[in-house]
DNA sequence: GTGTGAGTTCAAGAGGTTTTGAACACCTTG
DNA sequence: CAAGGTGTTCAAAACCTCTTGAACTCACAC
């Protein structure tokens, strides 16, 4: 509780910084410094290593573990003779991030794809909006950037050998009718 | 107070999906949906009628729409003969990403990168880690990926032609350099 | 059965961020 | 200058998320 133990110092340095980032990106501090300390021993770690390597209590260990097996950045398995479960963190990186990518963010893009679809045929449903004006348009673009970023994150999850020439056609073609709405502005 | 006054309900559902949006992406709810009324209505409005369309309170919207012109997302103006400011939108969608990635984004990889070549100098120093041990090579891996996500960053920021082709190769020599590692353990 | 250690759960607390609303400062006008 | 509308600030409150640690379950050994 008092904080780490063994730790060395560019151990700290390193795991504090995966943690920024992963914290940054919307996650939890310590589920970064807990693969982190994983990836980087590259050894089945029981629980209490942990909780001693990091500073945690009990429960926050068991918590974090779980959610970081459930995102599949941690596996569990037993050691040998021991009674403990041990903890070993994936090493494959692009794998690990383009699955955590595609549990995260394909749900909430799609959601917000859906959501602004939904504004639109409201707003098409009450007459106070009439379809070729100035708002439907600005919320039409408003949708089809969300369907964009949709698109960009499929072929980014299905990049075996990401398809970037129709991705290039793509975006420009959404520029291209960004700068005529700017036009006519 | 009591909420909102006069939004139409296609309204809400868009600026609350792009509340939502601008939420995951870690900016502050409110901040995606002032943008998002004043983009859709494409006009100047005063801090009431933001006060009074979203239901926020004064000290909200005066904070908020400030934050907002830093971003540079939404524009401070005067109304002919009106005393009190306005605010309008920025239009240009790609632009404001684009401006919004850089300021947010660039300052947070750049400091996750030096921590993680940090760290390599400490192990480095305190001689407790061997230069071609697996672990300095698991923090090389690290420290590599981070450089991949800096260069990615800037190539999407001065994209107006994005080198998609010295990209795609970057990416695949990450890879392979994985791959190896991979075969290694 | 009793004891021990591992693992989970959860209510309470700590920590952090966002919102509120009152106080204040600033103009402009009568 | 007094009044009224506008805009900012900030301490307090509301809110939300994460961590703690005690209580509990479970499994195994003696």
């Amino acid at each position: 509780m008092t904080s780490a133990k063994k730790i060395a110092s560019w151990e700290k340095t390193a795991t504090d910084a995966i943690g920024d980032a992963i914290e940054f990106w919307g996650f939890k501090r310590n589920h970064g410094r807990v693969w982190c300390l994983l990836y980087l021993h590259n050894r089945p770690f029981s629980a209490v290593e942990i909780q001693e390597n990091l500073g945690l209590s009990k429960g926050a260990v068991s918590m974090i573990v779980r959610e970081l097996e459930t995102w599949k950045v941690v596996h569990r398995l037993r050691v040998d003779d021991n009674t403990a479960w041990h903890f070993v963190a994936e090493t494959n990186l692009m794998q690990m991030i383009t699955h955590v990518v595609n549990q995260r963010e394909t749900g909430v893009v799609s959601r917000i794809c859906e959501q602004l679809q939904e504004s639109q045929q409201q707003a098409k449903q009450s007459c106070d909006l009439p379809e070729d004006s100035d708002a439907a348009q600005r919320l039409q673009h408003l949708s089809r950037l969300s369907f964009l970023f949709r698109e960009i994150l499929n072929m980014f999850l299905k990049s075996e050998n990401f398809d970037m020439f129709s991705f290039l056609e793509k975006v420009e073609e959404f520029k291209h009718t960004l700068e005529e709405q700017a036009k006519r502005d």
